[in-house]
DNA sequence: CGTCATGATTGCTATAGTACATATATTGCA
DNA sequence: TGCAATATATGTACTATAGCAATCATGACG
């Protein structure tokens, strides 16, 4: 849209914000096709033993512990019935289990099995090894260097809404 | 798997690969995240108009140009039969058009109509408009960083093989 | 106790995606 | 010409996801 460049326009105040150039946003469109990769690579083993819908719902209740399901239904965005058959699949997978509520004999209690909680973990742990894999093959200095721009980089971006990524399934 | 720390086990010589330390791999799936969210802002406008495996091969198509039934059901790594009911529905939805190849009779062709196209071309300025503006939000030298890390880490990891995104739907 | 609200499930229906086996059309070659 | 190979489409069937409407169970309040 905004084609004006700063540097050629007029005088850059040095620590302002300026519009990006043709090559970073490049780079930045490269770097998260590479991170694509990643998360792909670190999900595939477990594809097998659940959908990525249902690996959503797994990190859901890894991140905030049991819930009810229409608490979860609104998290993952969907029509109570549909989570309450989706439920039904996940239990009879193996993934979560339905639990009465103490309190309230209406609600319906989610939680994650060993099993599912295994699956999280595992995805988790995967990723953190691909990275490490690509990582080191970098020398020290790179790794800093790739170490800086990330940290600039998430900090300005900040974490992605729920709803957002809910669109690619997780 | 290769446990032994270099840095730890002995005298680290400067440029040579080294284990990454737990922050730079807590940043990168921090930064990972953060671009999931990017691509996730890109596609969202276009999901009612189509799923993510359509969208897949509209990026596919765009990339190479017209193809042919079976070598698309390839690429996506469907079975042939599953893409020829795939493509019904997309051409339906006006995404591609099927044409008779001109030397070969047997042969269909699989091409984007204008609408497939324009819906490729907006994710993909919406996705350089979603980098811009998180770019925009630091200075030139903080731009500086964040290009020499993603620049870095983009030809360490090297791009995802088609096989590894597809399972992500893209 | 009765009524209304709340939480979950079930009946019904629809669509996308998937694959195996089979049918059809076309080409190439003996 | 006839037969095998190739390219695609169809018959059939299944799973996952999705939502609306209706139902059932429970809780809250008058």
């Amino acid at each position: 849209m905004t084609i004006s460049s700063p540097g050629a326009a007029g005088a850059s105040r040095p620590d302002a914000a300026v519009d990006p150039g043709f090559e970073v946003v490049d780079k930045s469109l490269t770097a998260s096709r590479a991170l694509l990769g990643v998360i792909a690579r670190s999900l595939a083993p477990v594809m097998d033993a659940v959908t990525l819908p249902q690996f959503r719902v797994l990190v859901v209740l890894s991140n905030f512990g049991p819930l009810r399901m229409g608490e979860l239904a609104v998290r993952l965005g969907t029509n109570q019935s549909t989570f309450s058959r989706f439920a039904d699949r996940m239990v009879a997978g193996g993934l979560i289990a339905r639990s009465a509520s103490t309190e309230n004999r209406r609600e319906v209690i989610i939680s994650l099995t060993e099993e599912g909680s295994r699956i999280c973990a595992e995805v988790t742990r995967s990723r953190r090894q691909e990275i490490s894999v690509v990582l080191s093959r970098l020398s020290g200095p790179e790794q800093e260097t790739v170490l800086a721009g990330f940290e600039v980089f998430a900090r300005a971006a900040g974490e992605p809404r729920a709803d957002e990524t809910l669109i690619l399934g997780l």
